[in-house]
DNA sequence: TAATTGATTAGCGTATCTGCTAAGTAATTG
DNA sequence: CAATTACTTAGCAGATACGCTAATCAATTA
């Protein structure tokens, strides 16, 4: 099975190395993508070069920008972006690397099935 | 960009032939993978080759079987899958095609930027 | 330092989601 | 045809999500 993120007796360091892929966070990744503006906020931070400051990304939206730093701090949650402030700009960077959690879980259903 | 949808006045006969891609079924079917158990229906019909009655899928899942109702309706909506009658039984059917929505969304990270 | 700019946080109302139990429906069995 | 089996539908309660406006905070500019 796969690593379990248990609370458990084995004081386990962290691996800090690679995204974490306990259940908690394939959970939140899969949450995340499930809103439409959301997908959108990721695409258009691809398509952007894979930077760009709050304000350019709630300027591109309909909805007001606190809504929209909402939809960042899910984002965030979930790791598939991070922040970086410069200035008075917070600058989100897109984590595409973490979009891998997606893939694979798709993946599972080209497995043979035994 | 993407195709649209668009609700122009192009009056284009919708192709019946390949799933719909419009926003919404994209919606339904990100929401529909947005819940952890709805994802492990998904993939328990997978490994368990592709069909499988209420009652089997009941049966593995801790909740009520109405709540797993539910949720095979959620599924049945994004259309991920299907039901067949047979007798008594309702038979869940995996329509794994259906994923291509996902894997073609998580795709556009592949694309480049221009 | 006061005003402005860039963005977040707080708080509220409504809508949707998720779980439950109880009741209902439809096919089969005795 | 009554009882059983297989499953869904109805309806409710609590939690979460999503949108908004108003208030706040922090960095820069005048």
């Amino acid at each position: 099975m796969a690593p379990a993120g248990g609370a458990g007796a084995g004081f386990k360091p962290k691996d800090v190395s690679r995204p974490p892929r306990d259940l908690e966070h394939v959970d939140r990744v899969f949450a995340a993508v499930a809103h439409a503006q959301r997908r959108q906020i990721l695409l258009f931070l691809h398509f952007r070069g894979g930077e760009l400051s709050s304000g350019e990304i709630a300027e591109r939206f309909e909805c007001s920008w606190p809504t929209t730093t909402r939809h960042l701090r899910v984002l965030l949650d979930a790791e598939l972006v991070t922040v970086e402030l410069r200035g008075r700009e917070r600058v989100y960077q897109l984590e595409p690397d973490r979009l891998e959690v997606i893939r694979e879980w798709v993946e599972w259903f080209d497995s043979p099935v035994d």
